[in-house]
DNA sequence: CCCTAAATGTAGCAATGGCTACGGTTTCTT
DNA sequence: AAGAAACCGTAGCCATTGCTACATTTAGGG
């Protein structure tokens, strides 16, 4: 029964990361193209995800309550620190990831794919671990 | 610009997912029960995912239509010969990963949390490449 | 056998993430 | 400066996955 509750906490947690992966996604998504075209404009991100800039619009204003990023009406979308903070992190884990799949013998295109999937269940331990296997002292 | 179509079909795939990682974690409960309490009802599942007996009873209706199992009004829960496959294929998957996460140095607990929701995310490749760092030959 | 408890089902609400259609702003081009 | 094109917002639809509250069926204990 006892090992029942656990699994029963573990689920519950992966489907409350469910908004926050799309949180993650997005604040990735805009660092990046911020970084390459020097501002994040909705249409941008609508591309990006191939999604229309309708969902792009609601998710971003969400988003911009949980003060993740700042935007004005027809206006370029910038992050928050927080916001920043997060892509950061985002960032490097998913790259971690990505090298990670690779140093394993995946094909660059298979890796790709799968860690774009794969990033937002990495815990911390299972990061280490796979930072440990890229660079073993 | 060929790279990010690419990319925004990469995301679309991910996306679509979704509704089958569902039905993967489904199945593979439903086997599991069956395989441990003869029997699969409604509200063991609530329980395995910590939900309520609704939401699992919609759920059940949907994998219904698609195949995956059987079930009668207030009657336990069959897996179809389909339904069958899918949690065979699910649950070595699933128990690649969790090895594979533990081999690389993760402690139990959280290669338990991490792999639940990594697996459906895990492509052939990778899979493949779990699988051999398990069984060098 | 009946009556209650457990299990299911149904109705209806919320949040999230898709969409199209339509209308309002900004920006670019002429 | 005017008009077109690109961009953005809003209304309103759908599906999925949560929920509570209430109704119904099944199964067991007296």
């Amino acid at each position: 029964m006892e090992k029942e509750k656990k699994r029963s906490a573990r689920f519950r947690q992966t489907r409350n990361h469910h908004a926050n992966e799309t949180a993650e996604d997005y604040v990735e998504a805009i660092a990046e193209i911020i970084e390459t075209s020097n501002e994040c404009r909705v249409v941008d991100l609508a591309r990006h995800f191939a999604v229309s800039h309708v969902t792009v619009s609601r998710i971003v204003n969400r988003l911009k309550d949980e003060e993740l990023l700042e935007t004005r009406p027809y206006r370029p979308i910038t992050l928050t620190t927080k916001g920043s903070k997060l892509a950061r992190r985002v960032k490097e884990r998913h790259e971690i990831v990505l090298d990670f799949l690779i140093a394993i013998g995946v094909d660059r295109r298979n890796a790709e794919i799968d860690s774009e999937g794969i990033e937002h269940h990495v815990g911390k331990q299972t990061l280490a671990a796979m930072r440990r296997f890229l660079k073993p002292k």
